[in-house]
DNA sequence: ACCTGAACACCGTTCAAGT
DNA sequence: ACCTGAACACCGTTCAAGT
């Protein structure tokens, strides 16, 4: 019963975001979302130059709502490792507020389009430790590489799963804590000058 | 000149191989080998179901490539790190060796029709190590996470380099050392009593 | 065992033109 | 500032029929 109005960017965005929740990426489609916004395609290329730089924004977005409230670091002093597993579990929650968020970050990190939220986010925990920038810069990837990898197959058979599917083993919720763990430990003996924590 | 004769599952295979490499993943497509083939798109479904199941033969293809030859743990008495930061170098240049190699198999594993392989090699390698099964298994997923996305990030910014492109900083090769080399110093860490080696 | 021919239901993108 | 209409050059997949 809404007044059909013109859309904005943010409309785009917004709309394109509850497509890929309720029919994943795969179904997102320029001309799905263009039907969805009751416009032809081709008026979604006056807000984006293409697709990749839609799904960019997207990305982009989800992000935002999974990260934007709390600080990168939190208050409370707690040590840096803890906030290193913090940082991840707050980026693997955003990814899996939305279908196929993994697979979406992963997907526009490839193409330089978006998502640099995300290591932003890891990085910026990481260098509460107190260590070196570039190990800074490669402990923060490899964080992220570990979390977009295994929250992507988590959310695969989540959504296999809520299909009523094939019924393989859950995967136990403590395996991603065990993997960013074993990096964390990792860093705490690479360098064993760096415990500034309680 | 050869003569035209019909086509076996192994040649669409090793066509689509061909493909892949000359015009990376993205340009290969059902109708581009069936015309590479000389023959209609439609005659590829005598061998494969669908798209997905043949690029899962391409993947498993291109790890049968590269790891095919060396027995998964080398004979000399290398220590269990050792043993499994070479698995690691092994994976990721059986990725490099061909055009897209670390997206097709992450993408074929996504889908769970290939790539095995990948995580069986790791996965030798750490049992080296003597961890428990539950270890064996956190700590091989989480070191094909790593390969997977740094070969991958790798890869496109070394295609996108050849093409003559932007010329950002070209990443240094031993970066991927050092984050496979955080992940095993954590396993080292975690379990005090493993130095089962020299 | 392998292939053709023809169709179905889609894609992303461009561009002149409208309001 | 936003949208239409129409086109271009593609996709994956199915299926009856041929050899």
């Amino acid at each position: 019963m809404g007044v059909r109005v013109r859309n904005s960017r943010d409309d785009v965005v917004a709309r394109a975001l509850a497509v890929l929740d309720a029919y994943g990426l795969g179904d997102l489609t320029m001309r799905r979302l263009g039907a969805e916004l009751g416009v032809r395609p081709s008026a979604l290329y006056h807000h984006f130059p293409d697709k990749q730089t839609l799904l960019g924004a997207v990305a982009d977005e989800v992000l935002a709502r999974g990260l934007g409230g709390a600080p990168a670091t939190p208050p409370g002093d707690l040590p840096w490792d803890g906030v290193v597993l913090e940082a991840c579990r707050r980026v693997r929650d955003a990814l899996l507020a939305y279908r196929d968020g993994a697979e979406l970050v992963a997907t526009v990190r490839a193409f330089g389009l978006g998502g640099a939220a995300a290591l932003e986010e890891v990085a910026a925990a990481v260098a509460t430790g107190g260590f070196d920038d570039d190990l800074v810069a490669t402990a923060s990837r490899a964080l992220l590489h570990l979390v977009l990898g295994h929250t992507g197959e988590e959310q695969t058979h989540l959504q296999a799963q809520s299909v009523g599917a094939i019924g393989g083993e859950p995967r136990p919720d403590s395996d991603f804590d065990a993997a960013v763990g074993l990096l964390v430990a990792g860093l705490r003996a690479t360098t064993p000058g760096a415990r500034a924590d309680a």
